[in-house]
DNA sequence: ATAAACTTTGTGTGCGCACACAAAACAAAT
DNA sequence: ATTTGTTTTGTGTGCGCACACAAAGTTTAT
């Protein structure tokens, strides 16, 4: 591996004009430029990036936004583990993280825990854009001040985003799609969509399941029929168990229950012992919850979107664009993994990860 | 961040006496190390491993033995390119890697491909264990060096290698067999099970997944029926076709067949189409063959073992023994992934890498 | 021609650590 | 008391690079 060093003295200059050309820094004659970079390219040269690392200390901050989590909703726990993981393995070369976090249910925590993000003048940003309208004016305060930033887990359109990286939510839900009719045994099978509407919040990552969902239903042969129940609250186990229950009682030709949130475990809470033999259920998310409804049998499948990863790779991506300012492929599309009974247990980095990390707590600057 | 300089200014004592008690190096009264180490401890001192890094300059250099791979056959080229993500990853904390191949069909070449290794005198070794009888030799020779090393993709006992990086074969076949249940469609229906047998071959992963296959179908409630046809080498596609042909045309009763190696691709080609349409095929491994039956409907499902992955956590690990020393788990697990037409382009990390590397082709240390 | 302004190049220091070597401090033997 | 040996501590250099600063070299204005 060639040094500055032993280009300068190739090159008959001093270190000082070889870094010059590397950073183009400019001040450097275009004669002398030439044979520099010439001789860099010969010796196909790349900085040393520890070297470089330890000379310049510490001068890139990333910084997140993340939805809270809680005991009882542990989904984004997930990609804040692999945003821990990617830290660890980024300070090396000079980067920290810093992350910060909100309250998905109130949309003025979205903006209240930015602006304090936006106060520790982070060099670059990943944030789960959660409520569109207002991530446009967060998006706007970023490219006022020139931060780049990397949409998680939510594919908004129309923003500067030099990378979104997440799943596809609609072959995600054709691929449940096709599950449910691997699943159903007669040729004609109704369908049941459970959806939990939360009043101002649009996630266009259900809605994108479901759009996956039917197309697949709807372009296979067989003909099936769906059905679409709307809830208020899915955390709210009372209410939604009456409304459940009543409704598969007025639909006894439900043979197969899609929820396209995280919460398939609430659902499963909802139904009887009788009904859970009779019905697949096909949800997304590991969550532990999750995981012990797969276990026990309640729940068919699982499709996991590897939200840990997805925080690994989103600070691996951000710190490539910041060392080398290549500009990164735009969207980056995760694995649809298929879970079951079988297979769950080996698909769970988090348990493997968490040793590593003295303390499980999030450790985020609180949102007050 | 303290630093050495200023935990050795708190202890009134030189950098290199701290240098000492971090490092156990020896030679430091029991006085001093113990102030030293109370003050490391109040400080939760660790040593930057960037700088550390740089003044170590490559002190840990990893060996590899892994199958060649040619575009007939090309599963063994995951690991490789995980092998060489992660390559990347570590050089930075000077740790260097070479790449020993050899050819599966020949055991002598496994052999000489691993003296030609241990020749280069590397500080660790990755090393797939293809034949367990000659794996005895050369995880003697190992050890007489003090050399560690990790089994990768094939789990053989009885060594003390620091771990094993693959999947669960086992879980594997097991899984396979519950997707064959999904897709028969009749109560009573019977599959075949497609085995190459190359000779003086023993391949434990093989006869694991049919282990595990069996054992799902035969704890059924419907009793389903399994045949096993094992022919002489999947690659010579002549003599295969005709076998399988007549095999199937004496038991027109098969309605799926599993093939649990990465060979199905092979077996499609055997095929006529009428027989591909009424016969589901699940087999393992998304090489770019397999993945092309998959897509084009011939094959049902492959089982992924996330070869790349296997590469990469490889090296990753062996660099955390190195430079921790901590004894890690003995057994990784890798996912198992269930693979259909419609997740399938999710899942190849291979693209993406590929485009970071300026070749494609296997720079090995070539076994001549 | 000389000074001023600008362009181009060279030099030096420090990032935090590892490790070889030098130098004390102390103990034991002569 | 002096030498020898042993234990304990201190010093110095370099890893490869980034960047501030100094020093040349070159052009323009006076």
């Amino acid at each position: 591996m060639a040094t500055i060093k032993d280009i300068a003295k190739e090159a008959c200059v001093s270190e000082g004009t070889v870094d010059r050309v590397i950073h183009n820094r400019g001040g450097v004659s275009k004669i002398t430029e030439a044979k520099i970079k010439k001789i860099l390219k010969h010796h196909n040269f790349s900085v040393n990036p520890i070297a470089s690392a330890l000379a310049m200390k510490n001068k890139y901050y990333i910084a997140t936004l993340i939805p809270k989590f809680k005991s009882s909703d542990l989904f984004w726990e997930s990609p804040y583990l692999g945003v821990k993981k990617a830290t660890e393995n980024v300070k090396s070369i000079g980067v920290t993280v810093q992350n910060f976090d909100f309250n998905q249910y109130k949309i003025d925590s979205y903006l209240k825990g930015f602006d304090k993000l936006l106060k520790t003048n982070p060099t670059a940003v990943i944030i789960v854009p959660y409520f569109s309208e207002q991530t446009k004016i967060i998006a706007k305060k970023l490219e006022d001040n020139d931060i780049p930033y990397i949409f998680l887990n939510i594919d908004v359109k129309g923003f500067n985003n030099i990378s979104y990286i997440g799943q596809n939510s609609i072959k995600a839900g054709q691929i449940v799609g096709k599950l449910m009719c691997l699943l159903a045994t007669k040729p004609k099978t109704t369908f049941l969509i459970i959806q939990a509407v939360h009043h101002n919040i649009k996630n266009n990552t259900v809605s994108k399941r479901i759009d996956g969902f039917c197309d697949y239903i709807s372009n296979n042969d067989s003909n099936y029929n769906i059905l679409t129940l709307k809830v208020e609250d899915l955390n709210n186990t009372k209410d939604t168990k009456k409304r459940i229950s009543s409704y598969l009682y007025k639909h006894p030709e439900v043979h197969g229950i899609f929820v396209p949130s995280s919460r398939i475990s609430r659902v499963v809470e909802c139904l009887e012992e009788k009904l859970l033999k009779k019905i697949n259920l096909i949800g997304f998310d590991n969550t532990p919850q999750n995981v012990k409804c797969l276990l026990d049998d309640s729940v068919s499948f699982l499709i996991s979107q590897r939200p840990f990863d997805q925080g690994y790779e989103a600070i691996l991506m951000m710190c490539e664009f910041l060392t080398n300012k290549i500009k990164s492929p735009t969207r980056i599309y995760m694995p649809i993994d298929i879970l079951t009974k079988e297979n769950v247990i080996y698909n769970s980095r988090k348990e493997f990860n968490k040793a590593l990390f003295n303390e499980t707590k999030q450790k985020t600057v609180k949102n007050s």
